[in-house]
RNA sequence: GCGCCUGUAGCUCAAUUAGGAUAGAGCAACGGACUUCUAAUCCGUAGGUUCCGUGUUCGAGUCACGGCAGGCGCGCCA
């Protein structure tokens, strides 16, 4: 077997053999075509798969799901890869895959590589993933860090099966929230002149505005002498100044992003006013009340929508859907958006606004990111921006480090609320999933140093006769390594970065109880060399799987 | 009022390609294992009306309908 996607492959060709047989001999009607779920069952004892297909043929040919499993079993040319298959009191089929084929694909995989490994499941389709941005009005706080981690994460894992990826962040630096900023800073900046104005309840209360003033200030002469110029300038100061710090951060955090596209840019080069063009040619806006509307009603349940003020300012949804038709002017196959989940009611008007413009509105998947409550002592954290009482992505990672924020982020499915432990993200013990996974890896390097010191090589590897892993919990590992590839596909298919961090703590969980119970270098050379062989498989589905996760993998700890 | 998300062990959460077999982990509790390649580990015990109700069917934590509870959204804000 190439890879372990085929053992599976393979069972469901002797189920098609053993129906295809049935119906020569008239025991199946010769039209009926079914497409039987093959699964891995939860229950250890009910073997490698089982499948339902009884099940689904018991009403259509009027006999007991019993009777057809036991003709089809009967019929069944399964030999060559399974030493057994049995029918459950029900009318399940459980397939027992031989250790043999299980562990000859483990040897392939340390013959060929990881990287031969991974589904093609984007064969080559290119996807652009916009997520994180942030209004430059002020730092990023722990709710963009997840929107961040699982972003970054998804992309690493579309990158891995055959995916084109490009990571965007969208930076809104056009509005009045800029503007807001610009008048913050500048009333600050009067602070310290020492000719204070108001300073109004919906300014922004951080202290990075203060920071920023200060910044201002060192440079006196290049601030306008008029007001309106200064906030103007100041605006812009402020928010290439915030943006520089969440680019920063991000970095800090392990996020790199291909491109930053800019709100203003789609104003500069007229995409939104030729995009709002388009859909007045198409009759897809009209005026109302000296405003410019969307109809979004014709293609979603949703109320239409204002594109242009009556005072003439457009609206963000005007922009974004320029930004949207940009995307896909592109040439991207898919666009993946991640927002926070309170923006959800904002999903059915752009899909409109995509399928108003001709696209195909499927083409955009939107993922919702639950916020986070972030815990100290048992107790939560309140957050808000404006009050300034916010805790930021940077305060967290000054406090429990890049490796722990990014596995926290990644331990909960992304729709669901997260509560973040501070206490627990940051100590050293038992408790810290992380730790529990790293200090697998960190056991298997020192096996190994210790291997190299007695004179085995990773070359003298290529010789292990994996016929030697005879263990009952070596064949439970083979087959939790070789999972690692059904899960990436899984985590690619559904868009869900988090199994890779259950994957992994449960693989790691069937290596820590391994080790206690087996040593891997002893007398007898070749157990020992397949067992390495084996540590080795082990080592690099963890580096790979944190590598997707954006952790690291350390050699001791 | 309408829409979306969530509800599973004391706590935090899983439950695989949208229905599969006896609902699983971690933490907390209790009892054990270091002369050994790392005890940041392991082994064991205990813990459940899957929020409630009705339905769909061979089979429901999963699907449908109706409730209950919590979160979020319903702007000519972004």
């Amino acid at each position: 077997m190439e890879n372990p996607r085929m053992v599976r492959q393979q069972v469901r060709k002797i189920i098609r053999v053993a129906c295809d047989r049935c119906k020569g001999s008239g025991f199946l009607p010769g039209e009926i075509e079914l497409n039987p779920i093959i699964e891995i069952p939860r229950e250890e004892e009910h073997g490698d798969y089982s499948t339902n297909i009884a099940f689904l043929l018991a009403p259509k040919v009027r006999k007991s799901p019993q009777e057809i499993a036991k003709v089809l079993v009967e019929n069944m040319d399964f030999a060559e890869i399974c030493e057994k298959v049995e029918v459950a009191a029900r009318g399940f089929m459980n397939f027992y895959v031989k250790d043999a084929v299980w562990r000859d694909t483990l040897k392939r995989m340390s013959d060929k590589g990881l990287d031969s490994m991974f589904p093609n499941v984007g064969e080559g389709k290119r996807v652009l993933i916009e997520f994180v941005s942030s209004n430059p009005t002020g730092p990023l706080h722990i709710g963009h860090g997840r929107g961040a981690a699982v972003g970054d994460v998804l992309a690493n894992v579309l990158m891995k099966t055959g995916y084109t990826v490009v990571k965007e962040y969208y930076v809104n630096d056009a509005g009045k929230q800029i503007e807001t900023l610009g008048q913050s800073t500048y009333a600050r900046w009067r602070e310290l002149e020492g000719d204070p104005i108001p300073f109004e309840e919906h300014f922004y209360q951080g202290d990075y505005v203060k920071d920023i003033a200060a910044l201002l200030a060192e440079r006196k002469s290049s601030i306008p002498p008029l007001r309106d110029e200064a906030v103007r300038f100041m605006a812009k100061f402020a928010s290439d100044e915030v943006m520089h710090g969440i680019e920063r951060d991000l970095a800090d955090f392990g996020v790199i992003f291909d491109n930053y596209y800019r709100e203003t840019k789609l104003y500069e080069n007229g995409d939104v006013d030729e995009t709002l063009k388009v859909l007045q040619g198409k009759d897809y806006a009209y005026e109302k009340d000296g405003a410019l509307w969307f109809r979004t009603g014709l293609f979603e349940r949703d109320e239409d929508r204002v594109l242009v003020k009556s005072d003439g300012e457009k609206t963000y949804f005007a922009s974004d859907i320029a930004y949207h038709k940009n995307k896909l002017e592109r040439d991207f196959d898919i666009l993946i958006d991640i927002w926070g989940s309170d923006h959800h009611g904002y999903i059915p008007r752009l899909r409109a606004s995509i399928e108003a413009l001709g696209k195909n509105k499927e083409s955009l998947k939107v993922l919702l990111i639950q916020f986070v409550t972030l815990l100290k002592d048992g107790k939560p954290v309140g957050m808000s921006t404006r009050s300034g009482q916010f805790t930021t992505l940077k305060e967290v990672l000054d406090e429990v480090g890049k490796n722990a924020a990014r596995f926290f982020f990644l331990m909960r499915k992304s729709d669901a609320h997260l509560e973040f432990d501070l206490d627990l993200a940051k100590k050293t013990s038992n408790e810290n999933p992380v730790y529990y996974v790293q200090y697998a890896h960190a056991r298997i390097e020192s096996i190994f140093r210790v291997a190299k010191d007695e004179g085995v090589s990773a070359a003298s590897l290529r010789d292990a006769d994996v016929g030697l892993l005879t263990l009952k919990d070596e064949t439970m590992l083979i087959k939790g390594i070789l999972n690692f590839f059904n899960v990436v596909e899984g985590s690619a298919r559904s868009f869900e970065p988090h199994r890779i961090t259950f994957y992994l703590l449960d693989l790691v969980g069937k290596f820590h109880s391994y080790y206690n119970k087996t040593r891997v270098i002893g007398d007898d050379r070749g157990v020992t060399l397949a067992r390495l062989l084996l540590l080795d498989m082990l080592r690099q589905v963890i580096q790979s799987g944190l590598s997707i996760l954006g952790v690291s993998a350390p050699e001791r700890m």
